[in-house]
DNA sequence: TCTTCAAGTCATCGAACGCTGACTTGACGG
DNA sequence: CCGTCAAGTCAGCGTTCGATGACTTGAAGA
């Protein structure tokens, strides 16, 4: 039952960085404590300022960028969006508790460093990819709409919980994924990847 | 300078509800405190657990529906969307700190119950009426997904201000959904309105 | 003018927060 | 076997949170 684990500065850093990941994106900044964090990592509270200075710098090292699985933008360019669309909707985030991210990015979106670096990673990671694609005139305005698309479809499926997105399945999207990406980006996509 | 108010129960609640509806707006439910929102009113915070019972229930007081302007369903039908994308981004809602009461709401999407009402409100003033105007199978997950495009516009342009969405006029955004919604919705759709 | 009652204030509670400095414990080299 | 030093713990500070009950104040009616 008690079973005691062996005294590893590294190993009890990256279980503290772990834990915190999935309170962060579960419960946002503010609502994740550094006691609850510590008490999931089985560890004093009080590690975590000796590890990482203070609970911001646990969040920013905690979220850092680059976990995010950049395979995005291998595969067919015509299949990206729907890959974008399966990253944000129908992953398996299970290593954030469940919980989708763009919850913790709405809570924790008071801060107004976090909004920055939220505004970062979505031009960086979907909206500077889906701009390439585009094609004509006002190519970065349709890549953000296309972006907000996706990320509206996350909020009301995983936040809102609206009753027809709730239970579609990737397939079900397919074909509306297909018209509206070929409609926003003026050349022929794919709604399934 | 030390201008006093008269005793007046119905204009302090009043201004109660005014200052606590910005302030849950702006900064969320847990961000925004009892004192923050008594020193709006310039009040004691007191006065609010006598009026409202507790700090919840000025929520949602403060946070109830209704005041949302039904003229969404005047004018044509072909202009709903153009319409709904005006209310969402581009209507001065300055009793909601500038943003979308849903928008504003989303902040609060920890609380359960808060969810539910947010997918209460988006279901009847949206989806509702935006399946009335789909054609063809699918009708309910269709107007879903457009609603999820407007919110997440709406959450894009205010909240992460991504650079081309922030700047856009409502006119830049017009051809754009006239495709979208076209495309959506299985007939024409305009614009603007 | 004086009473009365609601409008509004004050002092404070207990819990939770981030954070700190002093302490204890365990593993390894001599 | 023991000294050392880092890994980990403990008690607690100062602040803020929502909430409570006793108090003061102002205005309207007799």
């Amino acid at each position: 039952m008690a079973e005691k684990r062996k005294r590893d500065r590294e190993a009890t850093r990256a279980r503290l960085l772990e834990v915190a990941r999935l309170r962060f994106a579960r419960d946002g900044y503010d609502a994740a404590s550094v006691r609850d964090i510590a008490h999931d990592a089985d560890v004093d509270a009080t590690l975590i300022f000796r590890y990482f200075g203070s609970k911001k710098r646990l969040f920013d090292e905690a979220t850092a960028p680059g976990q995010v699985p950049d395979d995005l933008l291998d595969g067919p360019p015509e299949e990206l969006v729907a890959r974008m669309l399966r990253s944000v909707v129908y992953q398996d985030w299970s290593t954030h508790g469940g919980e989708h991210p763009l919850v913790a990015m709405l809570k924790s979106a008071g801060h107004q460093d976090t909004r920055q670096r939220i505004r970062q990673e979505v031009c960086d990671t979907y909206v500077d990819a889906l701009e390439e694609l585009a094609e004509g005139p006002d190519r970065q305005l349709r890549a953000e709409l296309l972006s907000a698309w996706l990320v509206g479809i996350g909020i009301l499926r995983s936040v809102v919980a609206t009753p027809a997105l709730a239970e579609a399945e990737a397939a079900d999207l397919a074909p509306h994924v297909a018209t509206v990406a070929t409609g926003l980006l003026g050349r022929p996509m794919s709604g399934s990847a």
